[in-house]
DNA sequence: ATGACGTTTGACCTTCCGGTCAAATACACG
DNA sequence: CGTGTATTTGACCGGAAGGTCAAACGTCAT
């Protein structure tokens, strides 16, 4: 019944900034290599520690991994929270899609982390993706269908229309090699993802 | 200076029965887990035979590996290379989108290893993807902007919108585990995909 | 400056894993 | 049959990888 060390104590200055440090290294490998294809030294080199400093801080490369997980998921619902139901309909679904474009301009490696674990089969956030994710995307597809049920956008799959965007943004960041290779070089291709996606969703939802 | 065993001779019944259980089982194990996360010991359970056993039939786990990335590859291009210049525009696009879908329905594996295998950064097909499929993808979209030049299908770069439809088609074998978790039981995605993506590209394709 | 606590490290342990090898066993074919 | 070749296997090897530990080193508040 021993207490646990840093249960309650809140972190010290050099806690924060190496948990922190572990993170982000931590994230660079697992969205590049994967879970079993990181190995703790790999993490630690990244980090500039040595692996046991790193295991100090966490308990194993499994609870980093986890906390990755945790971490990535919060962010990953926040453009699609901010879907407002008193919006105008199409606006809010353009808003949307830029939102999640951003996000795969700005943080490819979490998305890249949160494809790996979903190829994986999402052995460490089922629960996530059937609890909080099923509840919020159920909700705004509410949403989607009350617009639709009123003439304000075309009729479809609320559902899907929500998978069409995941996919069309996501594809950027996860098969970023691909689409480079594919344009080759002196091409942006986010910013020419931006207008192509905002023209194909404005006729898509055009009743 | 020594002859290679299996240069010359043809496989025999066994070789060729063996080799195919292999493959398949490292299909499994690669898609499920990816390259690092995938033992030896592992494919040779799943196929029924003993290690050294397995590694009598292919001289390593990386050999298996790039087998497999190379008949995925040629399997893959198909569907695109399909795509006929000289037929109906329109039809000839929703034509590449369904067989699309349905090779995401039918080799839900094959999508998996060739998504795990982008993810990491593609080291292992790298060229083929600036050769072959560049290649492909700038022939077939000199097609679609030809097309577009004509009036017979809506302006739009042609690269983009071959990947949407890669990412709309392939999203539904990638992250098959998220679909059904978020749409619940009672679902067939594929079957609801079709419709939509058909509903989808022919909105967008219309002049 | 000193004691207490936070931090870092080198050495080490164990397990896993890709791969090898020699010997044993099946197979095909004259 | 019998013999040469194909196939299978148990035992083993070396290195990699996750994780532990005791001891050394810093930091900071008193």
């Amino acid at each position: 019944m021993q207490d646990r060390q840093a249960a309650e104590r809140p972190l010290t200055r050099i806690q924060r900034k190496n948990r922190e440090t572990i993170l982000d290294a931590a994230l660079d490998a697992f969205s590049s290599y994967g879970f079993r294809g990181t190995t703790v030294d790999q993490i630690a080199e990244l980090a500039g520690l040595s692996k046991p400093n790193l295991l100090y801080y966490f308990p194993s490369k499994e609870a980093i991994h986890a906390e990755l997980l945790t971490l990535l998921l919060d962010a990953w619902l926040d453009p699609l929270r901010a879907l407002d139901p008193e919006g105008e309909p199409v606006a809010e679904i353009l808003g949307y899609v830029r939102r999640k474009l951003e996000l795969s301009r700005d943080y490819p490696r979490e998305s890249r982390l949160f494809a790996n674990e979903i190829l994986q089969g999402a052995p460490r956030i089922m629960a996530a993706l059937e609890g909080e994710l099923k509840a919020l995307v159920d909700e705004k597809a509410a949403v989607l269908a009350n617009w639709a049920a009123a003439g304000r956008i075309a009729d479809m799959p609320p559902h899907h229309l929500i998978f069409s965007i995941w996919a069309l943004t996501q594809h950027y960041a996860d098969f970023d090699v691909q689409v480079r290779a594919v344009l080759g070089p002196g091409h942006d291709p986010y910013a020419e993802a931006q207008g192509f996606l905002e023209t194909l969703f404005a006729k898509l939802l055009a009743p």
